[in-house]
RNA sequence: GGCCGGUUCGUCUAUCGGUUAGGACAGCCCCCUUUCACGGGGCAAAGACGGGUUCGAUUCCCGUACCGGCUACCA
């Protein structure tokens, strides 16, 4: 029997979860799924200065509103308790110093300003970047350089300090990622990482290898941007001795800008009118809002469908899933290397066909809390039913709903009769004053029955019904707008109907 | 600058060495629709460049170019 395939998301509170953090999850949950393992979701909030209040509700929210609820969480527990490393910061502490112990890492004093003034001195136009590394780290202030009297003096007087790792000279470091094969980094380029840092807090580095140990991680997925820290990570699970326990690596490809380049950003969305996040995210220290695609009326089947094809498909031209099928057909070998500009357009094209396909009734909720955006309250469920599956074809995002079919719950507020009044004449008025007394006089209530009428009338009257459809429509819903008239005057019902032919000719 | 990764229509992509290089979004045209849409049909649109390997390269290898990522006591 092969391990058990236990797979985690880890994400760090400081802000929304952005599309490339949410697809990240959503490949965790449906390798997860698929190999009938766990989904895991490990809070990272390491970074004191960069958490945000409400950060890790919000991520929470997201993942329930995208379906994808992970199996042992901070909020849904598990096993491997306590899931913020926050609270597990103890154990960094003593695996870091294990590491100092065996060689393998070192302490390190100095300053901010003396790391600045290294920076300063070392830096060439060959080398904008120095790091702490194999040769640099014999000029610092650590304890391979100084004495064992003078190290054990600093760290009894509570001098502080970082833990590093002492990334060795000449090795390469092999790894095989799931999407990328074999990957191959000299140590020559890896600098000397912090990992345990002045605070007593652990980096990325440290924490993501010891939880990844302690919760028996198999699979680690994570964006590409995480590949040139590979090396700093497989040489802590050998310095550790955990090396045969290490997870299988996969570097998922990044999610770019639609214009320009870059990976994408949540200024992008402001930039270019589109979300990216998953939900609206409020920063509490900026009070700034970021808006979501739950807000700008996406369904989460849809939000998750597209976001699987960006970066991956089945091979054959479906490119509509539901996430059970995303669980099933899903396989890494067909996750993409390269990373994908982002597009709206074809992201608003998959919540179309999802609103096309889902029926009316698990559109009910959404359509019905866009109308109470507007203050438009819904008292007849059953004409709702109706007026979803009649303009659900029409619809893109969900406020396309209140559009296309507000005026089944209201009067129009106001009537274009611009459209009207050039071709209006006393034969028009005539029509409609005799249609409003036939209409009155009419027992039968059904689209066909209207339509018959309308054109009988209309020829009695010798006028091609074409030119009155559009007055028509235009006195029942306001504008050059919505779906067949017919259909519309059969929902509103007769005296709705009347009233709004009459009021209208009393404008013009 | 260095290291690592990537490169097929404008965009997302299919192709397991032999194809008229296929699909989708966007664009354009036509049909349907007595509104606006939806829908249906069609058009246009791609293998970055240069070398190899091979009977044959989009596909395999090398180089170049371009794009991206990383280069923090951030993740």
């Amino acid at each position: 029997m092969s391990k058990k395939v236990r797979v985690r998301f880890a994400p760090s509170p400081t802000g929304g979860l952005h599309l490339g953090g949410v697809r990240t999850v959503l490949f965790n949950y449906l390798f997860a799924k698929q190999q009938g393992g766990d989904f895991i979701v490990r809070i990272e909030d390491t970074d004191q200065a960069r958490f945000v209040a409400g950060a890790e509700e919000y991520i929470f929210n997201t993942l329930k509103w995208c379906g994808l609820e992970p199996d042992e969480s901070p909020v849904h527990g598990g096993p491997f308790s306590p899931y913020r490393q926050s609270e597990r910061k103890a154990s960094y502490k003593l695996y870091a110093e294990q590491l100092v112990k065996d060689g393998f890492a070192y302490y390190a004093f100095d300053t901010p300003a003396e790391l600045e003034e290294m920076r300063s001195k070392f830096k060439t136009a060959e080398n904008p970047s120095p790091q702490y590394n194999q040769s640099l780290r014999d000029k610092m202030r650590n304890s391979l350089t100084l004495g064992q009297q003078e190290v054990d003096t600093f760290l009894a007087e509570g001098v502080p300090y970082v833990i590093r790792i002492k990334v060795p000279l000449d090795e390469t470091v092999v790894f095989t990622d799931m999407i990328r094969g074999q990957v191959s980094f000299h140590t020559s380029q890896v600098d000397d990482k912090v990992l345990l840092k002045a605070d007593g807090m652990p980096t990325y580095h440290l924490a993501v290898v010891v939880d990844d140990y302690l919760m028996k991680i198999s699979h680690a997925f994570r964006g590409e941007e995480w590949l040139p820290s590979a090396p700093v990570h497989i040489l802590l699970w050998k310095y550790l001795g955990w090396e045969a326990d290490m997870p299988q690596w996969a570097h998922l490809p990044l999610i770019l800008k639609p214009d320009g380049n870059g990976k994408l950003s949540k200024r992008d969305g402001d930039r270019l009118g589109f979300p990216v996040f998953a939900m609206d995210w409020t920063d509490p220290k900026t009070n700034e809002t970021t808006t979501g695609f739950k807000e700008h009326g996406f369904l989460p089947e849809a939000f998750v469908n597209l976001l699987a094809m960006l970066g991956w498909n089945d091979g054959t031209d479906n490119e509509i899933f539901t996430l059970d099928e995303l669980v099933e057909r899903f396989s890494m070998e067909r996750v993409h290397k390269g990373g994908a500009k982002f597009d709206y357009e074809k992201a608003k094209w998959y919540n179309h066909e999802w609103i096309r396909k889902l029926e009316v009734k698990s559109l009910e909720t959404g359509v019905r809390a866009e109308f109470e955006k507007k203050s438009i309250s819904i008292t007849d469920e059953v004409l709702l039913e109706k007026v979803i599956g009649l303009v659900k074809d029409r619809c893109t995002l969900l406020p396309d709903f209140v559009q296309q079919g507000s005026f089944f719950f209201q009067t129009p507020v106001t009537v274009d009769t611009d459209a009207i009044k050039p071709k209006w004449d006393d034969k028009k008025n005539m029509f409609f004053t005799e249609l409003i007394r036939a209409y009155e006089l009419s027992t039968l209530w059904e689209v066909h029955d209207l339509e018959r009428e309308f054109k009988e009338l209309a020829a009695a009257n010798q006028l091609k019904p074409g030119d009155l459809m559009l007055p028509f429509r235009v006195m029942l819903v306001g504008g050059k707008f919505g779906p067949g008239v017919f259909d519309i005057a059969a929902l509103i019902g007769k005296e709705e109907t009347i009233k709004r032919i009459q009021h209208t000719m009393s404008l013009l």
